[in-house]
DNA sequence: TGATAATTTCGACTGCAGTCGAGACTTAAA
DNA sequence: TTTAAGTCTCGACTGCAGTCGAAATTATCA
């Protein structure tokens, strides 16, 4: 590697891990670029080199983080177990995640959810990642019989994840402490899936 | 009402209304205050003497435009149809409203559903007026016997809610046109509602 | 190795949200 | 009508996100 790339790659790790601490410890509102800057050894100019915004950093490590968690939940994914046990257990490692920074995970769901115009591509990749996780979950689901056929698995993705992101809206704005955050979650996808599993008297398994 | 009243309420009503006019035209971000202050006739510091930030700016006219929003929907109500039905006029309403300036609907959206801390309070209010018009409504249909008894009204609206959230993401960020916004939020309501009524195979009415 | 081209770095600069205190206007009381 | 207290108005000022072009660093090739 030339000693150019080998220099580019330091500083933007250095920028990286100094966004982090700082956001972590300040929150991000609280910190300017040109703190960033200097804690990170460089010009205010380099940091807008590595990255467009402000946001764009933080969206850097949440891409890094939800990568992680994905990784994770692919690990400790039971395939067989039921569909409610998997979902819940999805949504609550990456509320887990979101939990420890709370400055953090607000801004993230705010623009996935409400993006500005400048950057709302960025979160269709995000996006995907997300639905090609829960797919083959709800595939398998749906082969067991335990979701209906006749809704596409799209439409189902759909239904759990805007109820992920109210309960998250409720949870930022006070409404939902954080230990009864589980217990509402697991009340209202219960509430969905009555209606996502086929009727039938025959519940048999 | 003293000279000293009448003037604040002319200067306040003058901002509003340069406001509306300068959002709608050019948008929020590129509505500077400065801007603002000379359409109304005041000093930049005026505008702040009568709103505390500028997002506050964009508040007092969301707060007026839903009041209009839900007197037509009490209005136009029909506390006789399906529930279906019913929850679709609410919300296509509502975007309906939005639609007319989108701009403007987002910033609304997204500090209602994820607020900066600072303006974290002023929501709640809107939120109550709004569970306020769900409440008889659901609570009639419950009495019909087409939502089930053994769920809590407070979480059925908090259902409906969470999906119309999604609904409104997917067309901010352009994953649903304007077009198919209607359809999608039946197929939506459809889903959920399958499970929010009774299970029984004596479909009478 | 030296000279030129390409890339990277930097901080002074621009534009805007929000603050602040000096001065203008309004009220109340004599 | 005068004056003192109370209230409102203003724009200069602060702080920060993001831009830009001149200077420094690295690559390329004779």
């Amino acid at each position: 590697m030339s000693i150019r790339e080998e220099k580019k790659q330091k500083t933007k790790q250095a920028i990286m891990d100094a966004a982090i601490t700082l956001f972590s410890t300040n929150g991000f509102e609280n910190t300017s670029i040109e703190e960033l800057a200097k804690a990170a050894g460089v010009g205010k100019g380099t940091v807008y080199g590595y990255f467009q915004t402000k946001t764009e950093i933080l969206h850097a490590f949440c891409e890094y983080e939800l990568d992680q968690i994905h990784k994770e939940l692919v690990k400790q994914a039971n395939p067989n177990a039921p569909i409610l046990e998997q979902v819940l257990t999805i949504y609550m490692t990456e509320f887990n995640h979101v939990t420890r920074n709370k400055e953090f995970g607000r801004i993230f769901m705010r623009q996935t959810v409400f993006p500005d115009e400048n950057d709302a591509q960025d979160h269709l990749e995000i996006d995907d990642k997300y639905f090609q996780l829960l797919f083959p979950i709800l595939k398998k689901a749906q082969d067991r019989g335990e979701l209906r056929k006749n809704i596409e698995l799209l439409h189902i993705t759909r239904h759990f994840y805007g109820l992920y992101i109210l309960i998250m809206s409720s949870w930022y704005t006070g409404r939902i402490p954080t230990e009864e955050v589980s217990s509402a979650l697991e009340l209202i996808f219960r509430q969905a899936l009555e209606g996502l599993q086929p009727h039938s008297d025959s519940k048999s398994k």
